[in-house]
DNA sequence: GCAAGGTC
């Protein structure tokens, strides 16, 4: 019998990489599955014994990612201190993949599924995402573990049929710290995010950014940006000097350098300037020394220096690098861009990968020395068992790559250097006193190039001096004193970050260039010359604010604690639960601090930043008070009632002017012009595009013209709404006739009047006697009313559930019509006058009538 | 609209 084994890697080249290695003889047959992604590769071989028929595909990363659920994901509703206590949701991380999909329809039939995720805590908890969706759906193994994790330390072949024969379990805790850390971060990040952004930009106009984010990795790694400006501010430089000595020979001028180096002391440096500069004071060579010195050659790429590389010497940013290699990787140009390992594997086949660049036109002969010469061993460094150093795969020109081609040629010829030898060069050094004063002149000569030749950014230029002989004397042409001034570091460059966050622990791989890119969009830092990041001062301010109130938000332990505890799940040295439980409840006290001192922050905001009432410009009227709104034109354009004391969203692309001033009939708002420069130009309302009118969320945002159904829905301005604190407008909903509906448009209540009965219903200009409310008009149909006779018109008041008759055509004179609320009691019709009631039990001249109120009458409902 | 982590 046979078996079938779903085999599932990271991403679709391992899966590759696996078929290759496992099949025998490399034979095997691939296509695709339901995921568009991932392929799936089959061939039959031996499973522990058994024939086996062998599947072998892939996830794209992560199947699922964490969320709040919808409901939690409304900014104005939601509080942000309720996100630390939230449920959660895992959602498909890309939903277009269809992974859930692909391995249910796989999984059907197979009996075993063995795991090849990579082995890392991320990889160990999309074990058991892939273990969610597949097991269900798989055949049973019998009595036979039905669930097996490969380890392997390396992609070769070799490993990877060790890994196969020697397989284990999924490990929880590894994939439960994974999950942990992925709650922490969620619920932190959104919660400080969303509360900064909302306060800040309720009372700032001119913040120069959509959002005020939080982290526990950019907000460090903003940190390191901004203790550097702080050091260069509180830089106070000092003055020093040197004793400068120019001697000659052979005609020409040697710049020598003083042992002393400098001195910090103006007397003591003269003391020795008086010295030297005696008329009789002779330079005598003391020594002369020569020493063979090389430069190492480089070691493997792996992601941070190549980030590093990118940046400092193609001037290329780490997040524009990373696409680049991952373009060149995906086709097929490098091996995968993301490793932290620097070291090649011991069965890393060096010979092949020279060999394929041995035909490329810039250092294709270069490569064949290389070979022929034989390959330098190339330098140790760390195995972290992911994946080998970023090396080149195969040869391309820049025609083939275009713009990537910069990237390629500075992978290739590091590659190239990595296993070409160390750049020797002489170096000899001429000691010679001054009356006793000790100083030297140096030179240098490239004895043989190594690496250097390849790697152009390595090459060293000769400094060729005269030669010198023990005990001569040297002519001493000049000597003064130099005076200078110690200078500030300089602003972190990319470079310098990547450093510090790779030895901080903040971020992956995978996750710096994004961490980065992050303070540069959020206008935390902006990028100067040189790739340099010099804070602005939002980022400053931001930093110095969490400083004050709370330094333990800033500084990068914040990241290394919540790993540690991570750690501790991973190691099965505590539960899930309690881990990520102390640790929001620990950030939901810092949470609480921070928003009873974060004017603490806003003392710094407000030195910078104009306040909102600064920053906008009167633009249209408030549907409330009638006062003006204003607008503040700057992304995120909003606009505010500083009476009513509200913020209104409002399209954030196009010039808005008013539109004619024209009301919105729902709220009395003055309506907007939105003029679009490309797309469509349109008329809105204020009100009703932040907050969209009668429940419809899903509109938010969306344009409001006057065209919108909603409008055609409801005739608006009844009156307001009567329930507390509703600042709401009751409108009519015209299509509900005969049985009328009046809905308020912000609480969303709903009253109607009259069941059946009412024809016609609007707002009079007369108001209650009792309450003053706006009364309506009803109009019910002849033959239709409660009343006997004919046509009415009454007027109702809904504050006070009470509807007058005000007018009656009928013949029976004036009717006064009462009703005692509450549902499913008796109404009473007391006609006055002459009328003839069928069941009138009053005398003559008056007339009642008793009938059963419907179900929603006229109350709320 | 938010975090950080995978990868496409």
């Amino acid at each position: 019998m046979v078996v079938s084994v779903l085999m599932v890697a990271e991403k679709p080249s391992i899966a590759q990489t696996l078929a290759d290695a496992l099949s025998p003889g490399h034979k095997y047959s691939s296509r695709t599955g339901a995921s568009p992604a991932c392929k799936v590769h089959e061939y039959e071989g031996d499973f522990y014994g058994q024939r086996a028929w062998f599947k072998v595909t892939s996830c794209a990363g992560h199947v699922y990612s964490i969320d709040f659920p919808p409901e939690y994901n409304n900014w104005d509703r939601v509080e942000p201190l309720t996100l630390f206590g939230a449920p959660t949701v895992k959602q498909e991380a890309n939903p277009k993949l269809r992974m859930p999909k692909h391995f249910q329809t796989e999984a059907k039939g197979c009996s075993y599924l063995v795991l090849w995720l990579d082995c890392d805590r991320e990889g160990e908890n999309i074990c058991f995402e892939v273990i969610d969706n597949a097991v269900p759906y798989m055949s049973s193994a019998g009595s036979q573990q039905q669930v097996w994790r490969a380890q392997f330390s390396s992609l070769a072949p070799v490993d990877l049929k060790k890994a196969m024969a020697t397989l284990g379990s999924p490990n929880k805790d590894m994939s439960d710290s994974v999950d942990a850390r992925a709650e922490m971060d969620l619920k932190l990040g959104c919660a400080f995010t969303r509360f900064q952004t909302k306060y800040f930009q309720g009372k700032y106009g001119d913040l120069d950014t959509n959002l005020v984010s939080y982290g526990p990795c950019q907000t460090p790694t903003l940190w390191f940006c901004v203790r550097r400006s702080d050091e260069i501010n509180a830089f106070q430089p000092e003055s020093f000097y040197t004793i400068d000595v120019t001697v000659a020979k052979a005609g020409r001028d040697l710049q020598a350098q003083w042992d002393r180096g400098q001195v910090f002391d103006m007397p003591i440096a003269s003391l020795f300037m008086n010295i030297i500069q005696d008329d009789n004071a002779k330079a005598v060579v003391n020594d002369v020394s020569q020493k063979e010195d090389r430069q190492a050659r480089p070691q493997a790429l792996n992601t941070v220096a190549m980030l590093k590389m990118a940046s400092t010497r193609l001037g290329l940013g780490p997040q524009q690098a990373m696409h680049m290699a991952e373009r060149l990787y995906l086709d097929g140009y490098l091996t995968y861009p993301r490793t932290e390992t620097n070291t090649y594997p011991k069965n890393f086949d060096l010979q092949g990968a020279v060999r394929a660049q041995s035909g490329h036109p810039a250092w294709g002969s270069y490569s064949q020395q290389l070979l022929s010469n034989g390959l330098a061993r190339p330098r140790e460094g760390v195995d972290m068992g992911d994946h080998p150093p970023i090396t080149p795969v195969r040869a391309a020109t820049e025609g083939q790559l275009g713009d990537a081609y910069r990237l390629y040629d500075m992978i290739t010829r590091h590659f190239l250097a990595t296993v070409s030898g160390d750049c020797k060069f002489l170096r000899t050094r001429v000691n010679f006193t001054i009356v006793g004063e000790g100083f030297s002149v140096s030179g240098r000569k490239v004895i043989d190039p190594g690496f250097t030749a390849i790697q152009r950014s390595g090459e060293m230029e000769d400094v060729i001096i005269p030669d010198f002989k023990k005990g001569e004397t040297i002519e001493i042409k000049r000597v003064s004193m130099g005076s200078h001034k110690t200078r500030p570091p300089s602003y972190l460059s990319e470079s310098d970050l990547l450093s510090l966050m790779e030895k901080h622990g903040i971020g992956t791989d995978a996750s710096m260039a994004t961490h980065i890119n992050n303070i540069c969009e959020r206008n935390y830092v902006k990028l100067a010359e040189g790739r340099r990041l010099i804070p602005t001062q939002l980022g400053i301010a931001l930093v110095h604010g969490y400083q004050m109130v709370d330094n333990e938000l800033v500084i990068p332990k914040v990241r290394a604690n919540m790993e540690k505890n991570c750690t501790l799940v991973a190691d099965g040295k505590a539960e899930v639960l309690p881990v990520v439980q102390h640790c929001l409840r620990l950030f939901r006290e810092k949470f609480i601090y921070y928003v009873t001192n974060v004017e603490l922050v806003d003392q710094l905001f407000e030195t910078i930043f104009k306040s909102l009432e600064a920053a906008g410009r009167p633009l249209s009227r408030c549907g409330d008070c009638q006062r003006y709104l204003s607008v503040v034109d700057r992304k995120p354009v909003r606009m505010f009632c500083k009476t009513c004391n509200r913020i209104f969203k409002m399209p954030q692309n196009g010039q808005m002017k008013l539109y004619k001033e024209l009301k919105c009939p729902l709220d009395n708002f003055e309506l907007v012009f939105v003029a679009n420069k490309v797309g469509k130009s349109y008329p809105i309302c204020p009100m009703c595009y932040d907050d969209p009118p009668f429940g419809a969320r899903e509109e938010q945002g969306k344009h409001w013209n006057l065209d919108h159904p909603i409008y055609k829905k409801y005739r608006p301005a009844v009156m307001s709404c009567i329930a507390d604190n509703c600042s709401g407008t009751l409108c009519l909903d015209v299509d509900s006739g005969p049985k009328w509906q009046i809905d308020c448009n912000v609480c969303l209540q709903q009253l109607s009047i009259f069941e059946d009965k009412a024809h016609k219903i609007k707002a009079t200009s007369d108001t209650c006697e009792e309450c003053g409310s706006v009364l309506l008009e009803v109009i019910f149909n002849k033959g239709k009313s409660p009343l006997p006779d004919g046509e009415l018109e009454r007027k109702a008041c809904l504050v006070c559930d009470e509807i007058f008759n005000t007018h009656t055509v009928s013949k029976t004179g004036k009717n006064f019509f009462r009703r005692n609320p509450g549902k499913g009691k008796d109404i009473q019709c007391i006609c006055q006058g002459k009328g003839k009631g069928k069941k009138g039990k009053g005398g003559k001249g008056k007339m009642r009538r008793t009938q059963r109120v419907p179900l929603g009458g006229l109350w709320r409902v």
